[in-house]
DNA sequence: CTCCTTCGTTCGGTGACCGACCGTTTCGGG
DNA sequence: CCCGAAACGGTCGGTCACCGAACGAAGGAG
């Protein structure tokens, strides 16, 4: 409700809306910036030459106009000397990178993570490779933040860690153990690992232009990020997007959380490699193997196929109902499923779903690999510096 | 992305945030009004010199301070000059109202509407009353605007209703309609029933200060309006909300959409009087003689009310999973069937839904009654207003 | 080489908010 | 009844952000 001290504020829009421009869309003219922004040529010089004095983007004249005129200067991210932290903790492995402004990965580690680790021992070599990245960071490189992303509920306030089936954590402080091993790398945000995917695609990959969006990443598990407006959807304590746990079969198998028919139940690696009778088997090959077995005819992975297919476009037809998106975006091992099982999910989904909730509705794969998490997470930790660029 | 000329956006945004304000909290003085919007005493009162310009408030002396010093003139919003019309559509009641800044129902009419009346029909006595209205309305009197709440699916483009099972429309253009039949009385915006209870209870109401709230409005159909984050959520083509058509029993009877099991044939008023054994009788009384009945002992009743209220408990999880709100609001005649069903409701809710996401969950009853789509329907008409008080 | 186009820079102007100063209104004590 | 303290409104000069016009700079086309 408060409108504050509003000369500042608008500087400080005007400076976070034109990094944000350059961070989003990548070396921009000013020429171009003019006209996007909607702020005059004069404003706009001023603007970059804050961001400039600030060691945030550089200008540089550009290669080749082919038009007329004085040629416009461009306007770049500092990408090589601006960059954040982004950690993923996820079910097997952990991952970290260097993110420079502007999205890209400029270093990368990951290690296994062997069942059974804490959160206490997850963080040892996590903070670990940011030390070694740090090591070899120039002298004028400088760090805006960092995030962590958890394929868990996590809660908003503090970052921690409420339940991880997969990861098998129960109220883990991965927020404060972390910020105590790396305060020195400034603020840490901590983020569902779904969240933070779609919070990736939405940005950079398949949901580019999308304000409604419902993201859903499975292997064991099942849990969505969802953009609903353009804004995150994540619910009073941070907890929203658990659609793994919308029961969708009532009379179906019990779920580890404790009730039954949960759809992650139904449509989770568990329920393809059983009943693909492969139940001995587990992990993304064994689902791709399904996958692939249905494609050359095999007869019980085609049924396995269907079966989940089925309940996957049953459940997404649920949430189009609830949420009218406009994508919905395959990640995790769902994504081969629903490259297997397409037509039996839109089927499905067009039985379910009403007719006006669905009739707009793509339904994409990930276009960020394996990378969305660590490239969602560092999104994360530049929202500070986008809100407010000469701060700090 | 733009920023705009952002010296008159800053005076639009104050402007508007002052207004916002009287209109939500009622008279205020200008004291008070300093310190919540963090504004200077001589750029409040610039604000509301600007704002009694435009006859959207006055200022009056304070009747009793009870402190030292010079009182503070109090600020109040121009209730009675500056108004909305307010329509709502419902299954068998057409209903109207004229809405003063501030949020206080300065008039309302009400009529049947027979089963069967199409669109068009409706139209016709909804601008009667309109007309009746604005006919009564002092010389000085200013309309900002006009809104419809209809229960139904409506695209927000044009509030174009595509379905409405319960009022039995397709494809009625009932925004068109009504604009050309009211165009003289400024813009009109369309919006679903349920949304716009949310919207007043969220505003004026059971879930005032709570930012992630559902509102369930159920009677034959149900629907819900949800708040995530402060916002609305309508989705991409604004039919965001059809919880009632979420699938929560795979094995169920069918539905009118098509599908089967959906949430509406397992809570609504049809299965509870089905269940009860009352199936010829239909509407609120029914509904409420069934928990009267349940109350005095009635073992079909309480048995019909367990049933139902099984199964709001388990779709409520699934939401509760799906948003993590922090209050659920039960409204139409799902209130009494709260009321009636509550502790069979909470226990299913805290089986389906997981501890983080629903531990701090409050279930609430309207504050707002029979006139909350009234009230809403007339915030959706201001909002035009609020966002840029000296335009027009 | 010259003209045209496009852009960067500079500078004066407008508008919005702030802070200080002064006058006004109320309360309470002598 | 008078006067000081407290709290507030109004006025005015100052600061800051953005805009628009004027001018110079940098390329392309003929």
């Amino acid at each position: 409700m408060r409108a504050g001290p509003s000369q500042e504020e608008v500087r400080k829009h005007n400076l976070g809306t034109l990094l944000r421009y350059v961070h989003m869309h990548g070396a921009t003219s000013r020429a171009e910036l003019t006209t996007r922004l909607g702020l005059n040529r004069s404003t706009i010089g001023a603007l970059t030459a804050d961001l400039i004095g600030a060691g945030l983007v550089s200008e540089a004249a550009p290669r080749e106009t082919g038009r007329a005129g004085r040629p416009s200067l461009v306007v770049r991210p500092e990408s090589g000397r601006v960059y954040a932290y982004a950690l993923s903790i996820e079910v097997d492995r952990l991952r970290a990178a260097r993110v420079g402004l502007g999205g890209r990965i400029l270093e990368q580690y990951e290690t296994e993570r062997p069942r059974g680790m804490n959160a206490g021992e997850a963080v040892r070599p996590l903070a670990r490779f940011v030390r070694t990245m740090r090591s070899g960071v120039p002298d004028d490189g400088r760090c805006v933040g960092s995030a962590v992303a958890v394929a868990g509920m996590v809660r908003r306030e503090d970052g921690l860690i409420r339940l991880s089936p997969t990861i098998g954590w129960v109220d883990e402080p991965i927020g404060e153990s972390l910020r105590s091993e790396l305060d020195e790398f400034g603020p840490l945000s901590v983020g569902n690992h779904a969240d933070v995917c779609a919070l990736a695609e939405h940005a950079r990959g398949a949901a580019v232009g999308s304000d409604n969006v419902i993201y859903l990443y499975g292997d064991v598990g099942v849990g969505a990020g969802i953009v609903a407006g353009g804004r995150r959807v994540h619910g009073h304590g941070g907890y929203g997007g658990e659609v793994g746990h919308m029961v969708v079969n009532p009379y179906g198998r019990p779920c580890s959380c404790g009730s039954r028919g949960c759809w992650e139940t139904e449509i989770g690696e568990h329920a393809l490699l059983r009943l693909a009778g492969r139940a001995d088997r587990s992990g993304g090959e064994a689902v791709l193997a399904v996958v692939d077995a249905a494609m050359r005819g095999d007869s019980s992975a085609q049924h396995a196929l269907r079966q989940v297919g089925d309940w996957i476009g049953f459940g997404v037809g649920n949430l189009v109902n609830i949420f009218n998106p406009e994508v919905v975006i395959f990640g995790g091992t769902l994504r081969d499923v629903y490259l297997g099982a397409a037509a039996q999910i839109r089927s499905r989904l067009n039985a379910v779903g009403l007719p006006a909730c669905r009739e707009h509705v793509r339904l994409r794969t990930p276009e960020l690999g394996a990378d969305a998490a660590l490239i969602g997470a560092a999104e994360l930790a530049f929202e500070n510096l986008l809100d407010d660029p000469l701060v700090s």
